[in-house]
DNA sequence: AATCTCACG
DNA sequence: ACGTACGTGAGATTA
């Protein structure tokens, strides 16, 4: 059967125009015309191409008044009228079209819907031909059948929609969901649908009562409050079926040959590339894509003699899904000049020794290859090469899965996606891909970083750091249930009541959570002053509500936002998150920021409350193993001392060399007082606008911090320049430097590229010149911080210590300590963190020690 | 899936 | 004249 492509034109140029229209700053060429959705839409039909292939392909668009339309309007008056910026581009998009040999459609009075659905009818009619439909529009899957399947774009990937994925997926047959989009409307396409009927109840009805008139029919079986909407709903019910059921007899006077593919012509092509200014596509023209990298020789190891490993390989490991602390192993695939293989755990598992050879690997993800082993028993030496990371220190966007960088060096591996159905067999040979898309592309990353002289932060910090953060989360942290139960219960009682005084100050009762409900409340009905809007309707958060607190309700929901957080996030959620070991093992992200820091997942174990005394009691359910302590140590002001170090002002760098409280010190020179003279509220201020400073500081940040005018805050700022000259000398370099170079660096040479700074937007540019300010400092902590946690490690190990790295906090180390390992563990913690680097000031860390994380603060 | 709110350094 | 502090993750609601 021969596949005949069918796009949906306009739906295609709509997603790609408004994937990056919302940020106002719509893509033009040097002329101003605009060509934002242009750019996505070829994206898209190249890609199309090059995933199906195609004979015959179809592009379908809207055009002048269509039937259905007018029949709404007629209804509703109109729908939303489409931006100029939007229409300019309609033209161009079908002049590329037939440039790149595809034919386009198009019918006064029709629908793009309409066109398609008449070209899969003739589809059906004669089995020469299948059809295959692209659009992101659900409204086309009432157009599958057993010879036509929907490809329905994602935000990301796609969904290969055929009659059994429809069925297994909703539940009925294809041609109802006219059924299923007349009960619950489409929003976006001002299809009014049964008010009050959303997607879930449609499908039960459905279900239950097979189409929309079936459940008209049965109308008296349905009862409550369903009944009523239905009853309400039934003209806008069939008004949208009507909408929604898509034409499938346009008169079209065509012949399947019309449809052919051709191809591109590249001259053309480059014509009009050129007037769009789209130069990367330019350099793509001609050069037909390789797919040879899809090839891949599939060996499966069912017999370990069968496995001769003489070579350094790279290794992927192949996992289920999911959190890693509890996947499945399926294997492992190996590559190299010799070998192209796949290991099944079934076979890897009587041979757990395999990979502990003399050999050097590569993997993606060390870390989780470390975790996965370690919980699997499997021995393995000699990694020295994590594509993860090195990718992430050469600043490419960095996922989980590795799909999405192969991708981006134009390997094709598909990605991960659930909905996708694949056998075994194709798994096992994408698995092998993965493992020698690492192997292949090693030296290019190796040799990047090279470049970059980003080697001793690869070999001597990210890569050792890796094996300290598995141990870190292998070893997890105890936590005493019974005390986040017995605080749950305490907290569940409060809310209660709480609730119960707010439903009486609001003379009603309602969802407290919903800000939506909340900022009716408030502003609607109570009336209260000073309502402020976001995108969605009234602003609730703290800074509108503590403006507010004259108001007894605005108090109580203070006092209820706090709980509820509480208790959803830090009893129920840390609850949920403890293992069967009674230990929570947290998974840190080391190549997400952009700054160098980790981030904590599943949970967070970096925000667990500290700044509210109530909130703090939750540290009282990290508890240490037997016979041992909690012992925390915290860098003072790791930040501020960094910032004074890289700008080099000899009045800060002093600053710290004397024995006065750093923000005193502030308050002092800026107000010229002695340090008695300081009152608290200078130092507060002083402390505001030291913070500001490794922000990147600006008047009206610092206004909203202090609760004072932004003039007030830019003569704040102003007294503060003016006191330490040097400091705004190192803002503009940095910023000039920045803006030259496009990118920032941290002490240990981490880069991040700062895009932001070219932006023709002054509100982003500035943006990215706080990025520019912020990241050396904020990252150059990161850096220390992890050079300690490896030294330390290691010294532990050393030593053969049984005391334990357990948490990172940004500028805090959390650890197990046995209390026959105490002084040796305090002083080791203390001396490798005050001396891990130096810098023009000195490094000092507070120590504390207690019987659990509250207590150890 | 996006938005709002809020927890941390 | 614009609308902002830097860096994160998670839960609840809404669409």
């Amino acid at each position: 059967m021969e596949k005949v492509i069918l796009v949906d034109g306009n739906n295609l140029l709509f997603r790609s125009y408004y994937a990056t229209a919302y940020t106002g700053n719509i893509m033009r060429n040097s002329k101003g015309f605009p060509t934002n959705g242009l750019y996505g839409f070829v994206n898209m039909i190249n890609k199309i191409i090059s995933e199906e292939n195609p004979k015959y392909m179809m592009v379908a668009f809207d055009i002048g008044k269509t039937f259905r339309h007018e029949k709404y309007k007629e209804y509703k008056g109109g729908r939303r009228e489409t931006p100029d910026d939007l229409k300019m581009q309609f033209p161009v998009a079908k002049k590329i079209l037939t440039a790149m040999g595809i034919k386009y459609l198009e019918k006064e009075g029709y629908e793009a819907d309409d066109i398609i659905g008449t070209i899969s009818k003739y589809c059906e009619s004669d089995d020469k031909y299948e059809a295959l439909i692209v659009s992101s529009d659900k409204d086309l899957l009432q157009l599958i059948s057993d010879e036509t399947t929907v490809k329905l774009l994602k935000t990301k990937d796609y969904v290969m929609m055929d009659k059994k994925t429809f069925i297994d997926t909703y539940g009925f047959e294809p041609i109802k969901m006219i059924d299923l989009k007349s009960l619950m409307g489409d929003a976006s396409d001002n299809i009014p649908g049964v008010k009050g009927i959303g997607e879930k109840g449609a499908i039960k009805l459905l279900c239950e009562y097979g189409s929309l008139d079936g459940i008209y029919e049965n109308i008296d079986k349905i009862g409550g409050a369903t009944n009523n909407k239905l009853v309400e709903g039934k003209e806008d019910a069939y008004y949208s079926k009507e909408l929604v059921t898509i034409y499938r007899d346009v008169p079209l006077d065509i012949k399947f040959d019309d449809l052919l593919y051709t191809g591109d012509n590249n001259d053309e092509l480059k014509i009009i590339y050129e007037e769009l200014e789209f130069y990367s596509l330019i350099k793509k023209l001609g050069t037909p894509k390789s797919k040879e990298n899809k090839d891949v020789v599939v060996k499966v190891i069912d017999n370990i003699n069968d496995l001769v490993i003489d070579e350094d390989t790279s290794i992927y490991v192949d996992t289920s899904a999911g959190n890693y602390h509890d996947v499945i192993l399926n294997g492992v695939s190996l590559y190299n000049s010799k070998l192209s293989c796949y290991i099944p755990y079934s076979i890897l598992k009587d041979n757990i020794s395999i990979l502990d050879n003399e050999y050097i690997k590569y993997t993606y993800d060390l870390k989780k290859l470390l975790v996965v082993f370690n919980k699997y028993g499997i021995k393995i030496n000699n990694i020295s090469f994590d594509t993860m990371i090195s990718a992430y220190l050469l600043n490419y966007d960095v996922k989980d899965d590795i799909g999405y960088l192969a991708k981006e060096l134009d390997y094709d591996i598909s990605i991960y996606d659930k909905k996708e159905v694949v056998s075994d067999e194709e798994k096992i040979k994408r698995s092998i891909l993965k493992a020698k898309f690492i192997y292949e592309t090693k030296n290019k990353f190796e040799e990047e970083m090279i470049k970059e002289d980003n080697i001793n932060l690869f070999n001597n910090i990210e890569m050792p750091l890796a094996r300290v953060l598995a141990d870190m989360e292998i070893t997890g942290i105890k936590v005493d249930k019974n005390v986040l139960i017995d605080m749950g219960e305490e907290i569940k009682i409060k809310l209660e009541l709480i609730s119960k005084d707010i439903f009486n100050y609001a003379g009603e009762e309602f969802n407290i959570n919903s800000p939506k409900q909340l900022g009716e409340i408030l502003f609607d009905k109570l009336k209260l002053p000073g309502a402020k809007k976001n995108k969605s309707g009234y602003a609730t958060d703290i800074d509108v509500l503590k403006k507010l607190t004259d108001y007894p309700i605005v108090n109580k929901i203070l006092e209820y936002r706090a709980l509820a957080k509480l208790y959803s996030t830090y009893i129920e959620g840390i609850i949920n998150e403890v293992k069967d070991d009674n230990r929570i093992h947290t998974i840190y992200t080391q190549t997400l920021t952009r700054t160098g820091r980790l981030s904590s997942i599943e949970p967070n174990l970096q925000n667990i409350p500290a700044r509210s005394e109530y909130g703090r009691l939750i540290r009282k359910a990290f508890i240490p193993e037997d016979n041992s302590i909690i012992l925390s140590a915290d860098y003072s002001q790791i930040e501020l001392r960094m910032f004074a170090h890289l700008s080099g002002v000899s009045d800060l760098i002093n600053s710290f060399h004397n024995n006065i409280d750093f923000h005193t010190k502030t308050a002092m020179d800026i107000f010229n007082v002695p340090e008695e003279g300081v009152t608290k509220n200078m130092r507060r201020q002083a402390k505001a606008v030291n913070f500001g400073i490794i922000y990147g500081i600006s008047s009206y940040g610092l206004s909203e911090d202090l609760g004072i005018s932004v003039k007030e805050a830019k003569e704040f700022i102003n007294k503060y320049f003016e006191t330490y000259p040097g400091v705004k000398d190192y803002m503009n370099r940095e910023i000039e430097t920045a803006i030259k170079n496009g990118y920032v660096k941290t002490i240990m040479n981490r880069k991040r590229i700062i895009n932001e700074l070219n932006s023709a937007n002054h509100m982003v540019r500035s943006m990215g010149e706080r990025m520019a300010l912020n990241t050396p400092v904020q990252g150059s902590a990161a850096d220390i911080l992890k050079k300690a946690m490896v030294e330390i490690y290691n010294i532990f190990n050393e030593k053969g210590l049984k005391s334990k790295m357990l948490l990172q906090v940004h500028d805090e180390l959390i650890f197990n300590v046995y209390n026959d390992e105490f002084d040796t563990v305090k002083d080791i913690v203390y001396n490798t963190m005050t001396k891990v680097y130096s810098l023009s000031v000195p490094l000092d860390v507070d120590i504390e020690v207690g019987n659990n994380w509250y207590e150890a603060k």
